[in-house]
DNA sequence: TGATAATTTGACCGGTTGGTAAACATTACA
DNA sequence: TGTAATGTTTACCAACCGGTCAAATTATCA
């Protein structure tokens, strides 16, 4: 008799995971495109590359295909912030942040589209893992620059706000890819406006941020 | 003969003027949240509180529907750029820019959402929107800007860039409301938290671009 | 090899989808 | 008022949706 993924308890064979991962890898594509709702699991499957009998092997319901997916883009979405360090010096650590950021948006926008799609459908499935894990890693990097604040190595503001902004500029370059090629034209169709804007966006936090490049 | 409003060349009457409105305001509500694909007719019938034939009386199809709240909004979405003056001095007009941008993503949310998901899902209805009469826009107005930098009134800067990062910080307060109020916590579940945006961003952007405050 | 487990497929199911047809009800207006 | 245009509803359709099933195929390994 088959066993799905799901039953599972042994570990798993070499075609199991090169499978899942050949599904996932469809169901970024399609979610991230389309949303859960827009999102077929037939045209996964095919994105896939298999029937989708065969797919509905491997996970057994479109909701459970898309957690999956979730789960592991959420995780490594924040592993930029977690990089974040307290003893660091303001200017390299928000700088290497944005650029980090500013990276991820270039090298892996499918993934930033899933998650601004769960977030601008309202979050459904996540809730709980932003009032939770999230949260708490948000709080703790924000009582960092807090402390950088209050030492005056930074001008004081809110720390939330400027993770915000700091998520928002870089994300921009992901999500809204399509306006942002539109309005600058197609001479910048190369990777020319990632660096344009990592140049802007460090002389707009930098600075915004009364930080003068002095060594600390 | 029945004439649906594709059909009609007289003047509209107040019943179609009415209905329409009603329509187009469920599609709103229904659009924002799920995208084109995720939504359906019944559901925004519902909304509309109407039966699905006799609102596809008023618009025939799905298609037609989107594509004229599409049209809607992105039209109003541009009047605070619009406002945009160039006779005026630096601070105040981008300073009163965020604002308006601000007060439209807490006043106008799904309107934001609705063009967020549009954007997200490749933009496959108003690419020529975008590439015209959006990129006109901004081309103009980033000439302001390049005008301002010249004379020395704020930091050189890529006037494309800024812009990006004023829409993108100031609409997340409304795309990803979800999560900002996951992160914030319930304490500021009221309007306290686009006042602290507001006091953060103006911060950022005047300080940013060595804006001093002095009367020009 | 052969037998057993894992994988893949085509056919199919009940429910939902966008949209239609035509009968019925209401309004506008001569 | 009458009547023609406008507006609304019930019943319905074919296509598509997520998911199941049993049969067929392939990999594993004693």
């Amino acid at each position: 008799m088959a066993l799905p993924r799901a039953a599972r308890t042994q570990r798993r064979t070499r075609i199991q995971e090169a499978k899942e991962e050949q599904i996932l890898e469809a169901a970024l594509e399609v979610f991230s495109l389309h949303g859960f709702r827009g999102a077929t699991v037939d045209q996964i499957a095919e994105v896939a590359g298999m029937s989708k009998p065969n797919l509905l092997y491997y996970f057994r319901t479109k909701e459970a295909m898309h957690r999956a997916l979730i789960t592991r883009v959420l995780d490594t979405w924040l592993d930029p912030l977690r990089e974040f360090d307290a003893g660091g010096n303001p200017v390299s650590e928000i700088r290497s942040y944005i650029r980090r950021k500013l990276e991820m948006a270039r090298d892996f926008p499918r993934e930033s589209r899933l998650f601004a799609n769960e977030i601008l459908q309202g979050a459904p499935n996540i809730e709980d893992e932003l009032k939770g894990p999230l949260k708490a890693l948000v709080d703790e990097k924000a009582e960092v620059i807090r402390t950088w604040a209050k030492a005056g190595k930074i001008a004081k503001c809110d720390p939330y706000h400027l993770i915000f902004s700091i998520w928002s500029t870089t994300q921009h370059y992901a999500d809204f890819d399509v306006q942002v090629r539109a309005v600058l034209g197609q001479d910048q169709s190369g990777d020319g406006r990632f660096e344009d804007a990592a140049r802007f966006l460090e002389q707009l936090f930098l600075n915004g941020l009364h930080i003068n490049e002095q060594p600390t």
